[in-house]
DNA sequence: CACCATATGTTAACCGGTTAACATCTTAAA
DNA sequence: TTTAAGATGTTAACCGGTTAACATATGGTG
């Protein structure tokens, strides 16, 4: 690898002068830059950017914590994360928690070491002061967990209550909520709440369950939700807490031989893009998860920068009503 | 941030012996350790991985190129090259190309300026050359770049002549492979040559066309599987080369009410986790994701440690029939 | 007692850049 | 003609570690 000193020499200038070049400052004649450049050139040259990051405590990487890239709505995320960051000159460092709490532990502190700029936690299963002590910009996915880390969500209140009033309107009298994990403090949770206070107006039989205690199990879902048709053969309405938890719900009713919608409708979370190959179409609350994620980075690189930015980003959701909710007007 | 000036200040000690703690080198007593590692405690103290890296010439990272994370395909391939990779000691850079070639440049040029220790290579739009000239260890998945660079690919003929020859023993009379770019001279362009010698063999008729030319858009398959479905009605086999494809077939056959698998049989490939959704179940070629992920990771660093490394590593593939080619035996 | 392993210290160079400070020379404007 | 801006150079410190080289002190062993 050639270094600024090999450029310095085949120019014939000192380094600080290649240096100059490289970060345009000071007088530099347009001849002497050409000259710089087309050594740069012709040697390969690249700055070495750890010896860079190193004078200006500055690496210019983003750490992204999530619990599992292969989920389809952190594929999303992390995708849109990266084009953004990418476009504002940040790189991203990929870490799947896996929910796991002694490797999100462990990745923070790896992430502390390499110096990265600021960290977006999408995965946040550890106590509210770990965070609080990581002493570098944060920006959390899903959860609020201080006064001073502001958070990007969608707004799942709002969410699970258009999810069930589309059901209770569509002539659902037993209703479950498949949720994610109850007990991490997500914002995810409003939906629960969403879910809840609109059974309860209209006073609504109802049912919920919980997944997603250890990771995203797909094995799980599947007993869950064959434990949930069986203890409840009546239900006739399924707000589920992801496409995927409603996809399995419309396997399960195709095994069971129930039939979607007539006999049981359905309403997943998310929006994920492969959610479109979910047979029968599924109507679910789309997530603005390209910017969740732009917003997310945005607000990064602002308090990177040193700028205030809100503490409290909500964003809104979309019903898009499909197939698994049709009929029974 | 404490450094490590600051830790030896704190027990009375120079940053040599400090440093020699870290690195375990040298003669020290039980009682210094136990010294040094409780003044890091308070300290909370991490090294500057960039000061290491620096000096190492070793950074320790693994740049990731990819064509798109949000593709099921690749997401799984990067959980777990991420969690090998870490359990190595290793992080992920991420970069998604979306198959442009000038950004799959640009990010070869960033990853080297960030002084990655190694490059694993799921998106190569490039030329040849380009790639032999990087001048460090690289492994690609499913494309083969020269001699020296090796790769890392699951049994694609293989695959390609399993997914016909299956659906020709169930009754197929017209077969269409849905492929992706073939001029990109990946190794799963061999899916088709499988496709192509197997049709050839059994004299069956049969249609080509192509998919993914400038990247992963769904839209594109949506387009795609309506003309093919209109130019050639009589189709009663599909062999798609991926598993969204083979959804997006699907979908189409519901559209234009054609039955599967009584009218048309179809056969995906790849074997994704989200692929268990789909309705009717799919028969696919599963790719032995975790293991390809965590074979190119591994021949990475094992190059990057001096090790030589076999250039060609094809890993089986394997047939999981489910409803998609039922019948008619 | 001599010797060596153990345990620590000091100093300085090095990794590959950036930057401040100061010097020198040319050229154009006042 | 003076003055200032333009265009480079030199030197050295700095970022936060690592390491080689060499010094010193202690304690146990042959």
């Amino acid at each position: 690898m050639a270094t600024i000193k090999d450029v310095a020499e085949r120019v014939g200038v000192s380094v600080t002068t290649v240096s100059r070049v490289l970060n345009n400052r000071g007088y530099l004649s347009e001849d002497l830059k050409r000259r710089v450049y087309q050594a740069m050139e012709e040697l390969n040259y690249q700055p070495n950017e750890l010896a860079r990051s190193l004078f200006r405590k500055k690496s210019n990487i983003i750490g992204l914590i999530i619990p599992d890239i292969s989920h389809p709505f952190f594929g999303e995320i992390a995708i849109h994360a990266e084009s953004y960051a990418y476009k504002k000159g940040y790189k991203i460092l990929l870490c799947n928690s896996r929910l796991n709490k002694s490797k999100e532990k462990e990745y923070i502190n790896m992430l502390k070491a390499s110096q990265v700029d600021g960290i977006i936690m999408g995965s946040h299963t550890l106590d509210t002061k770990e965070y609080n002590s990581i002493n570098l910009p944060i920006v959390t996915i899903d959860r609020q967990l201080s006064d001073s880390i502001p958070y990007v969500s969608s707004d799942h209140y709002k969410g699970g209550e258009l999810a069930t009033k589309l059901l209770i309107q569509r002539g659902c009298k037993k209703i479950a909520h498949i949720s994610g994990n109850l007990k991490l403090h997500l914002l995810a949770k409003t939906r629960y709440d969403g879910f809840m206070d609109t059974v309860t107006k209209f006073q609504i039989l109802h049912v919920v369950v919980e997944t997603d205690l250890n990771g995203f199990k797909y094995e799980e879902y599947e007993q869950i939700v064959t434990d949930l048709f069986r203890e409840h053969p009546d239900l006739d309405g399924i707000f589920a807490s992801s496409d995927i938890i409603a996809a399995q719900v419309l396997k399960e009713c195709r095994r069971i031989g129930k039939r979607v919608p007539e006999d049981v409708k359905v309403v997943g979370f998310d929006g994920i893009r492969v959610g479109e190959y979910i047979t029968p179409e599924l109507t679910t609350i789309q997530q603005p998860i390209k910017d969740i994620a732009k917003t997310a980075v945005k607000l990064l690189i602002d308090q990177i920068n040193g700028t205030e930015v809100p503490r409290e980003n909500i964003l809104p959701v979309k019903l898009i009503e499909k197939e698994t909710t049709l009929g029974n007007e």
